[in-house]
RNA sequence: GGGCGGUUAGCUCAGUUGGUUAGAGCACCUGCUUUACACGCAGGGGGCCGACAGUUCGAGUCUGUCACCGCCCACCA
């Protein structure tokens, strides 16, 4: 045994159950044992990324259905692998760089390459192990990583289908420009941050002289690429000036002034200046009237030369305030106002995002959503909870173009050559001198896609693929439901043509204790290796689950301090078990003889099946809080008490806690295992069979029932008097309607002495209990009458409550006469017990 | 602006198809060195279930309105 008496040190014993499980083989999935398969694809973590507690909760619900299916006798398959998180790991790379005094684009991109790469040697184990250490059962012997050779040629055989199928082309479009990362990003990786802007109405003089058009701007620098004005077709403020043109202060252009339905009547003045270079709406203005594009911005995030001598190279804020005070000196500023809205951030660099124009490889989602729209709405991929299907189908059905390239180093090189104007795609280079290979690379999120299939050797048509896909569970957080959800269902069935798991499970996000969002940079962040290493990993594993939920929760450490003192209670219930010779491993389950072990079988017959429903239906905080009421009150409070007092066996027992542990195990594995092999059992409990579902024994179980209500009153009879708990009483039993209450239990637990009828001295006093009365007999000079007055006159109290409601009730003819019968009599039953009672309580003040 | 989720004990959360007496853990109070466990055992206090209105014999549960919190989508310059 391990710890001191009565702890358990989960430092000592859990680091050797891992060990043993790896060495054990069965983490290593057979393709070929031709049983049924259970598969899971882990969401791959960055791979220079640490453990979070987002990792804890959603690897620890994969992995209690990983063991629990794996218990069951299934193959099953939990997919390995780490993400090369394309933007964050060259981030962190530039950013080391940057502390030595480095810069990428000096040492070129092949160094830059050796350094990442370098860089993911030296950290891509740190989250493998920091899973292995909370005990997932990941198939470590199948690793994958999205930038290795296999999956990048999965990667490319992907996108040179994609561009020959016609969804993948090459346009101009406005997109997220980040001008801190220097590189486009998605719709789906910004934020918004509201800021105070000053909004600035500027005179845009009339070119034939008539007179001046006053448009409101928060972004006047972006003027300089003014290339019309719009008003609204039905502003009769402006009707007579639709088709003439102004001329564009600072720059002198002549542009027209357009009609465009997009243009509010009632906000600003109501007048537009459009700007198709540098705003999503202009541009699509822009398109609308043919209207030229010019860029006054660059990818730089500087004026450019298109934005005149005097702005060029400025930053757009320097830009914004040169261009100002020269309206001002030309006296065409007409208003300045505070205007507070939101505007889009990168959440990659954190900079303010600019929409720019740029050339970019783009993929048409359209012909992938149906059929991934199909397989959620005719229930192939069910989620839950259900309406993030909802969710999800809101923003399939109005899919939009996804921008793929991204203008990083790190990641899946795009497989396109260009040689004048000519474009090659294709996944070797072309024949022939000249061809320039296109820079950037795939959003990480194009490799992920295709995750549940490339892990598993697509294209290549492997044992492993035919046995493991389609996967079963996804679970994952609902942030990526756009990202990599709905991709990989796209993917899965445009290349496997089958849906890539059949249910989604969405769980809970953990906010910080404060209810903001966790994060490292918030300092709300908290570190699971230090919880594990206060309350081991199944503490951990416990807490996490009990904490998750449908909807997000505040992290509590008190439910992980509350699996801590789970492991400790199975640590010390088995020692008992263990002391008095109970084992597990029998070959055939001993036969329950007592009460007490009949009793038990029964709770854990319902417990094996109450736990397949909720692990079923993911409900794994109640699954957490079923086996924890399991041990704490069922097998400890009671039946260990029936064991020492004999009414129940040691053999009996042994069998129960193997049951019990073999329940527990997915959820916490290391306790489980040990208390198994303390307990004599050969072999895991890892790959044991599943617990046991006896039959249910209602007779037992009425009678436990029945001792439990007893003793419970016989215990509060004592509080209230000021009995300890030692003394010995002298009390007889009697039952109503046939109620047999096992006597010899009840004395044990209770520590009473059973009487027989009026053979007692002493004052007799009764206490009140369902099914009949308990009579306790005690010498006059031992009561404590001031006590006894206050415990009779509070029960008076309660019961004359009881009492008043249900007579209420039954007066409300209503109730009566429209309340289903049986609930009505039900309340007739109670009034007549209530009235007996309160007599019998009356008669004792 | 649209959509979704939430508001229950001091704290973190459960509450099945509406049934009248709303639960858990932690925290709190009172006992207890009961031979597995003080990371324990026993007993106990604590809630007008966000507000208002409605449906119903009966509402934490159903309907509507409102308030506040969170998230997603769209992004009126």
């Amino acid at each position: 045994m391990t710890g001191a008496p009565g702890r358990f040190s989960p430092d000592e014993v859990e680091p050797r159950w891992i060990e043993a499980w790896e060495r054990s083989g069965a983490l290593r999935a057979d393709p070929n044992s031709g049983r049924e398969t259970y598969t899971i694809a882990i969401p791959p973590p960055n791979v220079t990324g640490s453990l979070h507690l987002g990792h804890a909760l959603n690897n620890t619900i994969q992995d209690v259905l990983i063991r629990y299916h794996r218990m069951a006798g299934k193959e099953v398959m939990w997919i390995c692998g780490t993400d090369h998180a394309g933007i964050a790991t060259q981030a962190q790379v530039e950013k080391k760089l940057a502390a030595e005094g480095q810069d990428r684009r000096e040492m070129g991109r092949d160094a830059f390459l050796d350094e990442v790469w370098a860089w993911k040697d030296l950290h891509g184990s740190n989250i493998l192990g920091q899973l292995r250490r909370m005990g997932f059962t990941l198939d470590y012997s199948r690793e994958r990583f999205t930038m290795d050779a296999p999956y990048a040629a999965a990667v490319v055989r992907v996108f040179v289908d994609l561009y020959e199928k016609g969804h993948i082309y090459r346009d101009n479009y406005m997109v997220n420009w980040d001008p801190g990362l220097g590189s486009a990003i998605s719709d789906l990786e910004d934020e918004e941050r509201e800021v105070t802007d000053t909004m600035v109405s500027i005179a845009y003089p009339l070119t034939d002289g008539s007179g001046e058009l006053v448009v409101a701007t928060v972004r006047p620098e972006t003027m300089l690429g003014d290339t019309a004005v719009a008003v609204n077709p039905n502003d009769e403020r402006y009707a007579a000036l639709v088709g003439k043109t102004c001329t564009l202060p600072l720059v002198g252009r002549e542009i027209p002034i357009i009609a465009d339905e997009y243009v509010e009547l009632d906000f600003g003045t109501g007048a537009l200046k459009v700007t198709p270079a540098h705003d999503p709406n202009d541009f699509e203005i822009g398109r609308r009237h043919d209207l030229p594009v010019i860029g006054v911005i660059g990818e730089d995030g500087l004026m450019t030369a298109e934005a005149g001598e005097a702005y060029v190279g400025l930053t757009p804020d320097q830009c914004k305030k040169r261009v100002l005070a020269d309206l001002r000196e030309l006296s065409l500023v007409r208003d300045e106002k505070d205007y507070l809205h939101t505007v889009p951030f990168s959440q990659r660099s954190g900079v303010r995002v600019e929409p720019l124009i740029s050339l970019q490889w783009f993929c048409d989602m359209t012909a992938l959503a149906a059929p991934a729209i199909a397989a959620v709405e005719n229930g192939d991929v069910k989620f839950t909870p259900p309406h993030w299907g909802g969710v999800y189908l809101r923003w399939m059905n109005e899919i939009r173009p996804w921008c793929v390239s991204r203008q990083l180093w790190w990641g899946h090189q795009l497989p396109v050559w260009y040689r004048g104007e000519e474009i090659y795609v294709g996944s070797e280079a072309p024949a022939g001198d000249g061809w320039e290979r296109d820079p950037d690379v795939l959003d990480t999120w194009f490799s992920s896609a295709l995750w549940p299939f490339a892990t598993l050797g697509w294209p290549e048509k492997t044992a492993e693929l035919k046995a493991f896909y389609p996967t079963q569970t996804l679970s994952t957080a609902r942030d990526i439901i756009f990202l990599w959800v709905a991709r990989m269902v796209m993917m899965g069935i445009e290349y496997m043509g089958e849906v890539p798991f059949s249910d989604v499970y969405i769980h809970s996000v953990i906010q910080a204790p404060d209810g903001r969002r966790m994060s490292k940079s918030l300092g709300t962040g908290i570190d699971p290796l230090e919880l594990i290493a206060e309350h081991g990993a199944d503490g951990l594993r416990f807490g996490m689950l009990l904490m998750s939920s449908q909807q997000d929760v505040r992290f509590s450490p008190e439910k992980v301090k509350q699996g801590r003192q789970l492991v400790t209670k199975l640590w010390n219930a088995t020692r008992l078990v263990a002391g008095r010779g109970g084992k597990v491993g029998a070959a055939t389950a001993p036969t329950p003889a007592t009460l007490g072990d009949r009793w038990m079988a029964s709770r854990v017959t319902e417990a094996v099946a109450e736990c397949d429903a909720l692990l079923a239906r993911f409900e794994f905080s109640k699954l957490a809080d079923a086996l924890y009421h399991l041990v704490f009150d069922d097998f400890c409070d009671w039946y260990l008490e029936l064991l020492k007092a004999d009414e129940a066996t040691p053999e009996v027992a042994g069998d129960l806690l193997e049951q019990i542990l073999a329940l527990a195990h997915p959820v916490m594995p290391f306790i489980t295992e040990e208390c198994w092999s303390v307990l004599g059992g050969e072999g895991l409990l890892l790959t044991h069979p599943p617990a046991r579902a006896g039959a249910i024994d209602a007779d037992a179980a009425a009678q436990v029932v029945a001792v439990q209500e007893a003793v419970v009153a016989m215990r509060a009879f004592r509080t209230d008097l000021g009995i300890p708990p030692r003394e010995r009483l002298a009390v007889r039993v009697v039952t109503e309607n046939d109620v047999k209450l096992p006597t010899a239990a009840l004395g044990s637990l209770a520590g009473v002495d059973l009487v027989e009828a009026g053979g007692s001295d002493g004052e007799l006093r009764v206490i009140p209990i369902s099914f009949g009365r308990l009579e306790v007999f005690r010498a006059a000079e031992e009561i404590d009458v001031e006590a006894e007055r206050a415990r009779i006159t509070r029960e008076i109290g309660r019961v004359e409550d009881e009492l008043k409601r249900s007579e209420g009730m039954l007066a409300n003819e209503k109730f009566v006469g429209r309340a289903p019968a049986e609930l009505v009599a039900a309340e007739r039953e109670k009034i007549a017990r209530f009235a007996a009672e309160l007599a019998a309580l009356k008669e004792q003040l």
